[in-house]
DNA sequence: AATTAGCACTCGATTAAAGTGAGTGCTAAT
DNA sequence: ATTAGCACTCACTTTAATCGAGTGCTAATT
């Protein structure tokens, strides 16, 4: 079942002005607004058919109409048209991304915080759980007579690094001789697959520091156990206050609190495993509380590993050519940054 | 002017019942709920007193009354007594507050998650900014053929790791070399303060790798810049819609909004220089936005030197009791885990 | 002299009723 | 097939009426 060109149209039209006003659209504004080249009644008749087969709703009897889930699909799909963001605002967002690369860790919020300025929305950024990462460096830094700092350089570009109280007083030629054990026997493991025999492999070829070797990895144990909590950073959390959808304290709050749960967080940006762009609408997003919002994702990777995820969220109600564009700048560069780095 | 034993008994019943219901209290219930051992007439006459004084406020004519700053002053100042948590509570704590230890930078923000589940109130982390941080140690650590990782540690516990692109292959033994050099001349100094006669006297010294030298130390003072950024964390924000004086959308809005101001945030928190711990009640706070909020605020320090602050904020009508037991507990527990630690 | 009971008064909050207007669906004319 | 016309619907706004907790004042009581 097909739209006429017709309905594709006046579809449209309710379409950006319901995101535009967030006001339900009659048949008459319709008519006067927008060059549509036919009169209220027809378009009444017209939107009475969209109404039908699921692409409009009423919110009452005599109201104006109101895109449905479906329409913002559809809209999503194929009739919207994304912009191309001026050159100048582009190279702006490419000088700031560079300069705030000096930690990898970082990336993803300083990009969250771009994102929500720019779109107006809030943004998530979710840097992936840690489980599976190999280790790619160790290196033990003497910081005094009692503790050594612990570097753990990860594959995926993250960086761990942890005080450690270590009994016997170390000096520098030693702990470069346990480093040098360590990342011989650990590289490119994961942590968790450490062993009890790797343990005792290293404590037999490095006898004399078989204490500090098994310190060493109980506490990386317990670092991994840390990392591995989902790391959820968001920006521009107030933005939906200007958004009349969550004008009421009741949706608002519910928004907000739907926030701080990361579990849910986390399933809603991970969900399934797409390339490149994901758009997912109201009642397309399996969480009660997030079917009045809409998620546009994107998923960041380092070695065909999976780091993270950016993502911006408002009400359905989204301007979704805005939001899509934007998102696709930014994708397109993080990527390359990221190519060229990793 | 001194306020006789019975005004203060019904301030203080006043102010109880204000800051449990959160509703303007009248003669009639206080007498009732409260064994005042007077008549609601005779405590009519007490509270128009206490008004005049400027102990209460009444929104209109035919209302209850409401504690001012300056009764809440008094409170927290005299009438209060400040319970001490359950044991089993207070180890858990410890036990909790050990565990996240492992990063130093992790400690505050931790410090606010419990702080803000045990009072459901607002809380704020706040590392101070590393100005004027001395370097402890540097080191350089290999990743791969074209990029080291530099540590930083500083004198407060602070650890920064960056990644650099360096153009020559350095080998283990000669990045432990430069790393040697770095920290003989620059251990004790401010970052800022490294000035350009002593890179040239470490290029001088170490003549075949001045290139590398020069570009860790323009890598530094850049990392430098970054850290100086406040670092704000919030903890429970959506409590605060628990409370009636949020309820209404443009209040929470503006809260919400404030925590967002990092600059005015940090104003908050740092006022006086004051020990221990610190309450700021309504109208004291000099932003117009805070002055429906009262603040209770614990500054940490390593080496005689402020690393960050810990914050609970609220409406004032604040259970301060709750709050300050609370925040002596976890402010004694927070002491004692760093002296042993730094 | 201090305390208390009694009472008229105030004023925000709640409830009820009336009025408004944008929008619809249907019918008949074009 | 399209459009003008019209009666009807229903959320929203405005106005009026009522309610009740709390006060200040006065006169009686201790």
């Amino acid at each position: 079942m097909k739209l006429s060109e017709r309905k594709l149209k006046i579809l449209q039209a309710i379409i950006t002005d319901y995101i535009e006003t967030a006001e339900p659209v009659g048949s008459r504004t319709l008519s006067r607004k927008y060059d549509l080249g036919v009169s209220a009644a027809t378009i009444r008749n017209e939107m009475a058919e969209l109404e039908e087969d699921g692409y409009l709703k009423q919110l009452h009897t005599s109201s104006g109409r109101v895109p449905s889930d479906k329409a913002y699909r559809l809209y999503v799909d194929q009739l919207m048209e994304s912009r191309i963001l001026a050159k100048i605002q582009r190279e702006a967002l490419r000088e700031s991304l560079m300069q705030k690369f000096h930690e990898v860790q970082n990336l993803l919020k300083h990009s969250a915080e771009y994102l929500s300025q720019l779109t107006d929305y809030t943004s998530i950024a979710m840097a992936e759980k840690t489980k599976e990462n190999r280790i790619k460096h160790l290196q033990l830094v003497p910081v005094d007579e009692e503790r050594i700092l612990v570097v753990l350089i990860m594959d995926t570009g993250l960086v761990k690094n942890t005080l450690l109280r270590i009994g016997e007083n170390l000096d520098p030629r030693e702990l470069q001789k346990i480093s040098n054990l360590l990342n011989h026997h650990l590289q490119g493991m994961e942590i968790r697959q450490v062993s009890q025999l790797v343990i005792e492999n290293m404590q037999r070829e490095l006898y004399e520091y078989r204490r500090a070797i098994e310190l060493i990895l109980m506490h990386l144990q317990e670092v991994v156990k840390e990392v591995e909590q989902i790391d959820v950073f968001f920006s521009g959390t107030t933005n939906i206050f200007n958004f009349p959808e969550f004008n009421d304290i009741v949706k608002a709050r519910s928004f907000l609190a739907m926030l701080e749960e990361k579990e849910l967080i986390k399933n809603l940006l991970t969900l399934p495993d797409q390339e490149g762009l994901r758009v997912s609408i109201g009642r397309e997003n399996l969480y009660d509380i997030a079917q009045e919002c809409s998620l546009v994702t994107t998923t960041y990777k380092i070695n065909n590993r999976t780091i993270g995820h950016l993502s911006v969220i408002g009400p359905t109600r989204m301007d979704y050519t805005k939001v899509v564009s934007i998102m696709l700048q930014l994708n397109k560069q993080l990527n390359d940054l990221l190519r060229d780095n990793y």
